[in-house]
DNA sequence: CTGCGACATTGATGCAGGTCAAGCCTGCGC
DNA sequence: GCGCAGGCTTGACCTGCATCAATGTCGCAG
């Protein structure tokens, strides 16, 4: 319900916020932040800065549970959350990660859907919701553009349901590799591993799997040298061979 | 990425519609129409009427195809419709069923993200895309409602990865079941018999089975007294059964 | 009525991925 | 340094669901 995608357009520096498609510059706790509009004038920029402050989250602490009174919203300026549902036995779906510049509880209804937690330490700018829909009331067109990324955020929901109703334990691997490679890609983080900073059961619970297959799934990728494991990532040795098995 | 959840609201009368929070009237294909807004004036009223179109779908019929470009917003007033994903190999995966009152190709991006078929004779109203945004423009208020609907969407898709994702073949029917129940219970559909237009095919490719497993498990089912199946459709003869599955 | 095609059910068998159970690294507290 | 805990990998085995195959049922065209 809540994860948005970090926009088309990334801006690192507050100028090109202000020029440009960037929206809230929370300047004040220095940060990088991503368009969500059009167009925001220098006036209207000095408004929404007043309204966000910046927060810390430790790795492991939770940012908000299901079903809480939804009173933020979030966007992540540095770190990873995850985003997840639990079932009453323990089952648990993780439904997604957030990564720098995306947005949490953007979804603006009354409860959190999902519950979120810091996977890595992660730095986010919070905006009351109050606050942040009184604004929202005010500026239409920020209000379009935050539902096309509600729909670009159910889009991948969509694909996700794909990979989870109808793709191999190969093929779930190849997409999560190269999807989350993408969005790195967009953030302008380019190295060359790819980072994964969620542990093994985390991988299992965003597939639909479990944490032996995720493991056996890369020792196999690794032998057939499509990718080498390392700490804390993987280098993707054969990008063509993880595409073709992500989109097969 | 396109189907909208009907609204709490129904109502079965245009002068309902005018009175209340229906919004399009769809005055003369006489069509019982869903509320989007909290608040749409006669005149409003009139203004959207005159964008749309109603149109008929045969059973089987192509509504639009995933990719096509998104030139239509539909509001669907009779029948059911199928929205699905194919892989290249002909694997399927159903992202949702829409009924009467569900809207179709809201997200308003350029593309459709899905594919629709109407799976049985179906009449929709249509509104072409860029009168229908050009209409929300205008109206902030309406834009708002809308973005709820998405958000209520996403919502229901991430219910869905974790059906897809940790749930038993068992869970997934008892789950399916339920929710289709309180889907037509809330458009005014309460017979005793829960229809089930869609062939089983239908029912696997939503729930991540064969059409096998689906088929063993309302014999299962029926066989443990909780369902009596019969021709297009089911009897729940056990709801707390049911329920108890659908939501452990 | 007969035959045919689409769909559903049921049974027999197979296998991808789950489960159980060792080990093995790595970091950390002492 | 040592021990210990948490995470990861690997192997052996199991099972839920898929696959393959046969049969049944219904609607419809001729």
């Amino acid at each position: 319900m809540d994860r948005i995608e970090p926009a088309l357009q990334w801006n690192d520096s507050p100028a090109a916020c202000l020029h440009g498609l960037g929206v809230s510059a929370c300047a004040d706790c220095r940060v990088r932040q991503i368009s969500v509009c059009a167009a925001l004038d220098p006036h209207e920029l000095t408004e929404i800065d007043s309204l966000s402050h910046p927060t810390a989250f430790p790795a492991k602490s939770t940012l908000f549970t299901q079903e809480d009174p939804a009173s933020a919203v979030f966007n992540i300026t540095e770190g990873m959350v995850r985003l997840y549902k639990l079932l009453p036995d323990g089952r648990r779906q993780i439904v997604g990660f957030a990564l720098a510049g995306d947005f949490l509880g953007l979804a603006l209804l009354d409860r959190y859907g999902v519950s979120a937690d810091a996977i890595t330490d992660t730095k986010v700018c919070r905006f009351s919701r109050s606050a942040f829909t009184a604004f929202l009331d005010k500026k239409p067109h920020l209000l379009r553009r935050l539902h096309e990324f509600a729909s670009h955020e159910l889009s991948l929901a969509q694909d996700q349901m794909v990979l989870l109703g109808r793709r191999t334990a190969d093929e779930r691997i190849a997409a999560f590799l190269m999807s989350l490679k993408e969005r790195f890609a967009r953030i302008g983080h380019t190295s060359i591993t790819l980072p994964l900073p969620m542990s093994r059961q985390d991988i299992a619970d965003f597939l639909g799997l479990t944490i032996e297959t995720v493991s056996r799934t890369f020792s196999k990728l690794a032998k057939s040298g499509v990718i080498v494991v390392v700490p804390d990532g993987v280098r993707l040795t054969n990008l063509a061979q993880i595409k073709a098995l992500a989109t097969r």
